[in-house]
DNA sequence: TTCAAAAAAGCGAGCGCTCGTTTTATATCG
DNA sequence: CGATATAAAACGAGCGCTCGCTTTTTTGAA
């Protein structure tokens, strides 16, 4: 895992992939059963819905709205999903599914510390870069799945911070970092790594690509933590 | 400025104070002319705002709910908003006040770099400590606001990274800090005094309280830009 | 290969209901 | 009483969602 574009090759993670493994998971809800017609009409909703909450919220968001951007009647989408919850449900899932994948690959658990510690944030930037609106929608839409959705996002944040806890806690055992609170720079370097999908834009307008924060983010997190 | 106790009581941040300034700013929209009636509904109604939008959302909150919660009828509510979108600007528009009051005094503005930085980001963590419904609010329901909300959301944030940048800039100049990217360090510091707010629960529910995060804050970037 | 029957997918007006908002009525107090 | 503040009731628009119907696709015996 060297740069954002060997991690394009490595996983698929196109609007149809991702669409298809929603579809998988929501069989039991999706009428449609044909897979060459519900997957692109779910790329469709998909990213309509991305689009227009990620605008102006998903509550704020109709159906009607839903209907006429995304081209699909009122009667097709409720085919696809059987509330406005469960879509949001779906997205929310897809996220989840996506971090397990990418965060628990093999390279990221051997090695030097530091090494890992960069695949990992690597890792996350490549992913968040890739899925953009999606974590967007989860980072600001969880709280509206109730308390469900709060746990949902805790439980995910939680899961990420100790990969980070770990390894750091690894290196100052090797002697390699500095004897700080694992747990605190792992909850610290969090919203960094979150910084590079919710103000996406900003990073655009100034032409920071994935690679480039990457490299501006081991650079600040190593010298944190240097011996 | 060297502890929260300390910032509390520079800086009088209260309800009553916080929405006393919300009724000077919107005299002209709210009806009730008693300021000794009109605070203590107000400091009910923004609580009251704060506390269920924080929950679930600032748009799925009625405001029946808010009636309900708060204890003032439909008609009483409207005597201190002429609409729900009002009522989100008076608190976007006091947490921006805010900012700008305790950001800018004056003893941010010279001495040593490092310490500069501390009391800028330790100023920071005060007042969201103060205000953390408030900022909450904001941060997640600005863009409920449509494009002027984003703009003011987006005007803000790159304010506050100028201050930071400014000092990271003077700092290397003066030869105490190695010769990072000012813009991309500030950018980055930004999110972890945001997670201060955002992710407060976590802190709290660790027993990490305000103090107790600017110092690792204060370690972590020393040493991130120590020459 | 053909073509009607069956199955799948899509359509959109309309339902019940809740929303933000307005209007009307009542209470409080100098 | 008059002014101010609050409470209660009512309104129309727009919401999520449904359902009777149409269109498209697949099937399979001739």
């Amino acid at each position: 895992m060297d740069s954002y574009s060997t991690f394009q090759q490595e996983f698929d993670l196109s609007m149809a992939a991702l669409c298809g493994r929603i579809l998988e998971r929501h069989q039991a809800t999706i009428r449609v059963r044909k897979a060459d017609t519900a997957v692109p009409n779910l790329v469709r909703i998909i990213e309509t819905t991305l689009a227009l909450s990620n605008r102006n919220g998903f509550h704020p968001m109709s159906l009607r709205d839903l209907s006429e951007q995304s081209g699909l009647s009122m009667g097709a989408l409720y085919s696809y999903f059987d509330s406005k919850d469960t879509l949001l449900l779906m997205i929310l899932g897809q996220v989840v599914d996506a971090i397990g994948l990418v965060l628990t690959a093999p390279d990221v658990a051997t090695g030097d510390p530091l090494a890992r510690l960069r695949a990992l944030m690597a890792r996350h930037v490549y992913l968040t870069e890739t899925m953009g609106p999606w974590f967007v929608f989860a980072f600001m839409e969880a709280k509206a799945f109730g308390k469900q959705g709060r746990e949902m996002a805790v439980e995910s944040e939680l899961w990420t911070e100790g990969l980070l806890r770990d390894v750091i806690a690894d290196g100052i055992d090797a002697g390699r970092f500095r004897p700080v609170d694992p747990t605190m720079v792992a909850a610290l370097i969090k919203p960094m790594l979150q910084d590079w999908y919710v103000k996406r834009a900003k990073y655009r307008k100034r032409g920071v690509g994935p690679d480039a924060f990457v490299a501006v983010l081991v650079d600040l997190v190593g010298n944190m933590l240097r011996a």
